[in-house]
DNA sequence: GCCGTTTTCGGCCCGACTGTTTTCAGTCG
């Protein structure tokens, strides 16, 4: 099995932090990073294309050197640079840097006066009083160092971006009131739309004087102040999330938005490109020399750059910069382009509402159509339907069908796919249907090879049309399952399948790298919500963004067309 | 270590906050 891009890209990393602790050339060290990322956002195989004889230097942040590397690790397998480094410096060191307030210098300090290796080491010195005796430490610091060395063993936690939404509008609500007050948005990765968030980035406006920043560390659910400063302070709330707040004045807004908003990656690009046209860039706008040519507006940002606007969505250092130099950027598929949800559930299994309620709320949202899937018979905790109760639920649609207006139901099933591969519903009865939604939901342990052999063989079935929650992760939660997705998505794309985009902001599944994977290899997709009520009808943005995310068009997405082109894409045989 | 439509040498994204300093280094985002 060849050596992965995102394999290469750590080794690379490893080698970027050992060099910094060890003091080496501050760019020598970020050459190492760049070049890591580099090769994390290559869509393919270097393995593949140092076999292949192509010149690596081409791409951007690999020279000469950094190529050479690269070719020896795909070949012999081993990194002899790095088992240099290893070889003086012990890895348990990068433990340290992970510690807050601790960076590659003074990890180098702990470890060349007080020889501390890993986190158990800093603990015991901490404890004993050692630390704050270091030149550069102090009493403070070694306190912070403790404080977090106990926090360390709950590990980072990210929240679902659907959790923050709730937590953010709550801390607007509380700062909105406040004088002075202009315009409030929350940037960063929930801009972009990450599935899930660290923590929170607000960006303020004010007029004149606003005691705007002591309303924000006042916040009743404030659990600590981290910093709080006249532009910028930190706070924790009671449930682990710290949030950012940033106040610039209004002719930086643009400037500061696009700056907040990262990712890091895309930042540096913009920023490199920038000092290249001999502009510069900060969060207080766009610099020709002392003179500020642009920053009220964020579009002015990309403008000054002879870019095009790049969406918050595409700004993860992926090649949306390239792209857009190039004025060859995705027209991103986009929430009012969806013409009906392919996936739902109603009281007949685990569903709440009625099949009206879901027909109206579905029309209210302006739909064509509404596939009404519900599980079937082996998920007996959701009370599935076996062949007679899915029949008479087909008589039921066709009755409605005929007294609704301005939507279609569509009959379908969400059948499960059985261990061997069969779907749980015969298929003289899945042939009646308008479509069949397929998923696994039972024995997710199975080998690699396995699952994508059950999955591959399910979709041999003629009707079999859409590959639920393909991955089966829930986040935070489960994992995905083991499955080779690009297999899975080559056998879809030839046997005419499709695979979803379920909006559930737990499973979000495809994820934006599977998304991507689905583009170039050019199988195609629906976006459903898997609503198990009329409200989860709403959740369609979060599919939506994951499918920008994921440089989708609408052309990528088959519930997109009006009804009669998508059945007709859905047939099989 | 990378890079170049001013450059093959001399740059490399940039500012805020904190703590340890006595004018600034380190860290962070």
């Amino acid at each position: 099995m060849a050596i992965s891009n995102s394999e290469i890209a750590d080794l690379f990393d490893e080698l970027a932090d050992l060099l910094d602790i060890e003091g080496e050339n501050p760019y020598r060290v970020r050459a190492y990073r760049n070049a890591a990322r580099t090769i994390r956002s290559q869509p393919r195989s270097l393995a593949e294309m140092v076999e292949a004889g192509e010149d690596l230097t081409r791409l951007p942040g690999i020279g000469t050197a950094i190529a050479q590397k690269i070719a020896t690790i795909v070949k012999s397998g081993r990194f002899p640079q790095l088992e240099e480094v290893l070889a003086r410096t012990p890895p348990t060191l990068v433990q340290l840097l992970r510690i807050e307030g601790l960076g590659p210098k003074r990890v180098k300090t702990l470890f060349r006066l007080l020889n501390i290796r890993n986190l158990e080491d800093l603990e015991r010195a901490a404890r004993q009083g050692k630390v704050r005796q270091l030149p550069g430490f102090g009493p403070k610091t070694e306190a912070l160092i403790l404080k977090h060395l106990d926090q360390a063993a709950g590990q980072e936690k990210r929240f679902l971006r659907f959790e923050a939404e709730g937590i953010a509008n709550a801390l607007l609500d509380h700062l909105r009131s406040t004088p002075g007050v202009d315009r409030m948005v929350v940037a960063g990765s929930f801009r972009r739309w990450r599935e899930t968030v660290g923590d929170l980035d607000i960006l303020v406006t004010v007029r004149g004087e606003s005691p705007v920043m002591d309303r924000f560390v006042r916040y009743p659910g404030v659990s600590e102040v981290l910093s709080h400063g006249t532009t910028r302070s930190s706070i924790r709330l009671g449930n682990g999330m710290d949030v950012d707040l940033r106040v610039v004045p209004q002719e930086s807004f643009g400037a500061a938005l696009q700056y907040f908003t990262g990712s890091k990656a895309h930042n540096i690009e913009i920023r490199t490109l920038a000092v290249k046209q001999g502009l510069k860039i900060n969060e207080y706008g766009v610099f020709r020399g002392e003179e500020r040519v642009a920053g009220e507006r964020e579009e002015e940002v990309y403008a000054c750059l002879g870019l095009p606007f790049i969406v918050p969505e595409l700004r993860e250092g992926r090649g949306e910069v390239a792209a857009a130099l190039d004025h060859r950027l995705p027209k991103l598929v986009e929430l009012k382009d969806i013409r009906g949800d392919l996936h739902c559930h109603t009281q007949e299994t685990d569903g709440i509402d009625t099949l009206e309620t879901m027909a109206q709320a579905a029309r209210r949202l302006g739909y064509e159509y509404l596939a009404i899937t519900e599980h079937s018979r082996r998920v007996t905790v959701a009370r599935g339907l076996d062949e007679k109760r899915l029949r008479a639920q087909m008589e039921r649609i066709d009755a409605l069908n005929e007294t609704l207006s301005g939507i279609t139901l569509l009959k379908g099933i969400e059948v499960d796919i059985l261990e061997d591969g069969r779907l749980d519903l015969p298929d003289h009865i899945l042939k009646e249907l308008d479509l069949t939604v397929c998923s696994v939901h039972y024995q997710f342990n199975l080998s690699e090879r396995k699952q994508t052999e059950r999955i591959l063989r399910a979709m041999d079935n003629p009707y079999f049309n859409i590959l639920a929650h393909p991955s089966g992760r829930l986040i935070n939660k489960r994992p995905p399952y083991a499955v080779d997705m690009e297999k899975i998505m080559r056998g879809a794309r030839e046997r005419g399948c499709v695979l979803e985009i379920n909006a559930q902001p737990e499973r979000l599944d495809l994820d934006d790298e599977h998304c991507l994977m689905a583009r170039n290899i050019g199988v195609k997709l629906v976006i459903s919500t898997d609503a198990h009520s009329a409200l989860d009808l709403g959740l369609m943005r979060y599919g939506v963004a994951q499918a920008r995310r994921g440089w989708l068009e609408s052309g990528h997405i088959l519930n997109t067309l009006p009804l009669g082109q998508l059945l007709a894409q859905l047939k099989r045989r």
